[in-house]
DNA sequence: AGCACGCCGACT
DNA sequence: GTCGGCGTGCTC
């Protein structure tokens, strides 16, 4: 059977060209290209990358325009055919082009750009001989300057394009017209970013008798060479020229002339970076399981060993165990000649954790994190494609990990909202490791201390026939260790009795007797709050608006207060509306100024300081945490990251600086991520011999995320949290679709977007579909705005926004995507951009 | 996105 | 007269 056309996506992100072009397949590549093939192609008046999504008999039809394909670029397709269908699904359910989720799937090393080559034409050379003399007869017609390039070009037979005009500054029209003339010729090829790594190795080819009589046959002048035979044939294998040479201090002559001799070879072979390969890993067995672990273990296994698609939620408290339970189900899958994928939030990928994975597996296991170069990483993932590994772990993309056979995915962590990426295509990998599991019959574990609602609810209610997994739950810790207890402090109450600063009396007492004990502890500070929102330190009051039960942003350049979902607006006010008292203000904290203060509150205390700033640096997070680890600080104060897995034997207190900074977000998860993190926080404490104690600071105490948090009670907070959500319509009882529209012309824009938000309404009337979600339907459509961006302009643009929230199964994806291509169509300014973020995570 | 084509203003 | 400004339209 063989295919003349390849159909082929260009790597040109524009809307015009998301679609397939077909190509012919030269003879030379059938049988080598198929679907997922990553081929050169000439497109217009240049050669661009692409990917081959299927293969199609010749056509009669049309056959006049189609070009043949140019280059192969790998000789194994970098995406099997199941990616390439995924790629066409993320494609329709995030409303992205097809470029955009065939790139995400592949590693950042394989974005090939086309390298101009220049060289001289054939019947140039013909046509005058090769001699670098008669090029002044050959070329009556040519200038100077023209000759100059020419016999530039000639000498070193085929130069970049870019290296001609860096050697020909200011003469790019003189080449181009050279080239047109057809003096001289250009080709385009697709060069990667990088190279796969070759070394040279030396082995020796003679052995036993052959290698006496070669070893009797040097004379004193070649001893060295002597030497390098005798070292060869005691290792007996082919070792590194590298390493010959500088164990044996030879030079590379020397070992150059053993080839001659016809004694050795030298080869290049091509290696794998190893991140990790000078680490010893110490082994580890699986642990005996709890019955509780037992339970949900045997559930998975059967789920396994049926070989069809199924998906857990992991309901597990922080301590359970459940890590034990992911590696103990990882190898029940390897063994059936399965793999399997790991994905973590990227901030966990932690040495510990690999360390972990790595003690278990060994070899077997491939890691993708973003601190690896362009080409480990490459190396890392072909090891997945080339079936060296039978283990993948990463953050969000692993998720594309090329395994072939996959058996079981793994989420940690479940509910993290790094899993949903921010840029195009913007993709949740819980969703995307549901249908790629479905694709396999593999099986899906969600696991998280605090799942997310929408997973929690599906799983709850069973009502999504999509994805609704089994909830399976782990309520114990093996250790018998006990959660620490968790004390509320009321900030209203301090500022009431006079204390203005950001430690309350418990906190700093705390602080301090833990520095006499020369114990540890850990300072939480949520950065998400350090968005400004107005607040009274009286009486806790916080502006909200009246319309979605959201707080407020405060604009200071306007000095009004404003909802992002709604564009409510109202002037900010001087003094409390609830209690009138003046310590109304907009509120914000940062890492630098709580460690200000502690300077200033503990003389001589050493504070080790984790934010954006201290960690920017490759392996700065790493060094930071070591360092504390041995008891070089006394504080260690962060962010997000201090809350995420970390495991210190010291650290007896934990303190929240401000429970609620996040709480004010215009957010409706505002709850759900404070509740979250509150209990992921309140798990550091305690966790070995020392009893911990942890202190959440908070303006509002009775509030249930902190009030839950504290008591370490995920029941109860989801059962007030779904009511919350359920009378607002908000995730999971209503789907989520943010349009955000941009334009640099204000006026235009405004326009537009409300032009878009009227199309939609318009056609989504026509449907049956439009209609408020109060109205007792299963389906309803509502879309919310324009109103202006949380971020109003970025980079000279202005930004406006329109939220649709549905219910039903209606493709309201399509829509969008249909009036957004129209909207565009009918303006025809191709400067409008419009985005769209399917079940957006960040509102803000 | 590029890149060429094409139609109007400041120069040798 | 020509060089070159960037609007518009196409890419199998």
């Amino acid at each position: 059977m063989n295919f003349r056309l390849a159909q082929v996506i260009v790597d040109v992100p524009s809307r015009e060209t998301d679609r397939p072009f077909d190509y012919s397949i030269p003879k030379s590549m059938q049988g080598w290209i198929e679907v997922g093939s990553r081929v050169g192609v000439p497109f217009g008046h240049r050669t661009v990358q692409g990917f081959v999504v299927s293969l199609k008999k010749d056509s009669e039809m049309d056959s006049a325009r189609i070009k043949p394909v140019a280059e192969l670029l790998d000789l194994v397709p970098p995406l099997p055919p199941d990616l390439v269908e995924l790629a066409e699904w993320m494609s329709r359910k995030y409303a992205c082009s097809m470029i955009s989720s065939l790139q995400a799937m592949i590693p950042a090393a394989l974005k090939g750009k086309a390298e101009r080559y220049i060289s001289v034409a054939e019947q140039e050379k013909e046509n005058y001989g090769d001699s670098a003399d008669s090029l002044f007869v050959m070329q009556p017609l040519l200038t100077g300057e023209e000759e100059e390039i020419v016999t530039y070009v000639k000498a070193s037979g085929s130069v970049t394009l870019d290296h001609l005009n860096t050697r020909f500054p200011g003469q790019a029209g003189i080449i181009k017209g050279l080239i047109s003339q057809g003096v001289l010729s250009e080709v385009q090829l697709i060069k990667d970013k990088v190279r796969k790594k070759m070394v040279k190795t030396v082995a020796a080819t003679v052995s036993g008798n052959e290698a006496e009589v070669a070893l009797s046959s040097f004379t004193a002048q070649a001893r060295r060479q002597k030497e390098v035979l005798q070292f060869l044939l005691e290792v007996g294998i082919p070792l590194s020229l590298q390493e010959v040479l500088s164990t044996l201090r030879v030079t590379a002559g020397t070992v150059k002339k053993l080839e001659e001799k016809g004694y050795a070879v030298i080869e290049e072979v091509e290696v794998f970076r190893d991140p990790y390969q000078n680490r010893r890993f110490k082994g580890t067995e699986p642990l005996q399981r709890t019955p509780e672990q037992d339970v949900v273990y045997s559930r998975i296994s059967a789920a396994l060993d049926d070989r069809t698609f199924g998906t857990f939620l992991l309901h597990g408290v922080t301590g359970s165990g459940k890590t034990e339970v992911y590696l103990q189900t990882i190898e029940r899958c390897i063994s059936s000649e399965r793999q399997a994928i790991v994905l973590v939030p990227e901030i966990s990928l932690t040495p510990q954790m690999v360390e972990r994975f790595k003690g278990r597996f060994g070899s077997k296991v491939a890691l993708l994190h973003s601190r690896l170069s362009h080409g480990e990483r490459y190396d890392e993932w072909r090891k997945i494609r080339e079936g060296k590994v039978q283990v993948a772990i990463g953050a969000r993309s692993a998720i594309f990990a090329p395994f072939r056979n996959l058996g079981l995915i793994v989420m940690d962590e479940e509910h993290e909202t790094s899993y949903k990426q921010e840029e195009t295509p913007k993709y949740h990998a819980r969703d995307v490791a549901v249908h790629r599991a479905r694709q396999h019959g593999a099986v899906v574990i969600l696991g998280s201390a605090t799942p997310s609602l929408e997973s929690y609810y599906a799983a709850r209610s069973q009502v999504d026939d999509k994805f609704a997994p089994v909830l399976l739950e782990m309520k114990q810790r093996p250790s018998g260790s006990h959660l620490p207890a968790v004390h509320i402090v009321d900030m209203r109450e301090e500022l009431r009795d006079g204390n203005r600063s950001m430690f309350s009396r418990a906190l700093h007492a705390g602080i301090a007797s833990r520095l006499e004990r020369g114990e540890q502890t850990v300072l939480f500070l949520n950065r998400r709050g350090y968005s400004t929102f107005v607040m009274c330190r009286t009486c806790g009051y916080v502006a909200g608006c009246p319309e979605c039960d959201i707080s407020l942003t405060y604009h200071q350049k306007s000095n009004n207060l404003r909802c992002h979902y709604c564009g409510y607006a109202t002037p900010a006010p001087s003094v409390c509306p609830e209690c009138g008292s003046e310590h109304i203000r907009y509120f914000g904290t940062g890492t630098q100024r709580v460690e200000g203060e502690l300077a200033k509150l503990f003389p001589g205390i050493r504070v080790v300081r984790m934010d954006v700033d201290t960690t920017s640096e490759k392996g700065a997070h790493e060094k930071l945490l070591q360092a504390f680890r041995e008891k070089k600080g006394d504080v260690l104060l962060g962010t997000q990251m201090v809350a995420k897995g970390l495991d210190f034997p010291d650290v007896t207190l934990v303190g929240v600086i401000a429970a609620d900074t996040a709480l004010n977000l215009p957010d409706f998860r505002a709850a759900e991520k404070t509740f979250q993190l509150l209990t992921q926080v309140a798990g550091r404490a305690g966790r070995h011999q020392l009893p911990g104690e942890v202190f959440i600071q908070t303006y509002m105490p009775e509030h249930y995320s902190v009030v839950h948090a504290s008591g370490h009670d995920y029941d109860s907070f989801v059962r007030e949290e779904l009511k919350y959500r359920k009378g607002l319509h908000y995730p999971p009882y209503s789907k989520l679709i943010l349009v955000t529209l941009s334009h640099e012309k204000l006026p235009l824009l405004l326009r537009m977007a409300e032009n878009f938000a009227g199309d939609i309404r318009l056609k989504a009337q026509r449907l049956g579909w439009y209609g408020n979600l109060d109205r007792f339907s299963s389906e309803a459509l509502d879309i919310m705005g324009p109103v202006a961006s949380p971020i109003p302009r970025i980079k000279n643009r202005y930004r406006f926004q329109c939220m649709v929230k549905y219910r039903g199964s209606m493709d309201v994806v399509g829509l969008v995507r249909e009036i957004a291509l129209t909207t565009h169509h009918n303006l025809r300014d191709s400067s409008l951009q419009i985005s769209i973020d399917v079940d957006p995570q960040m509102l803000m």
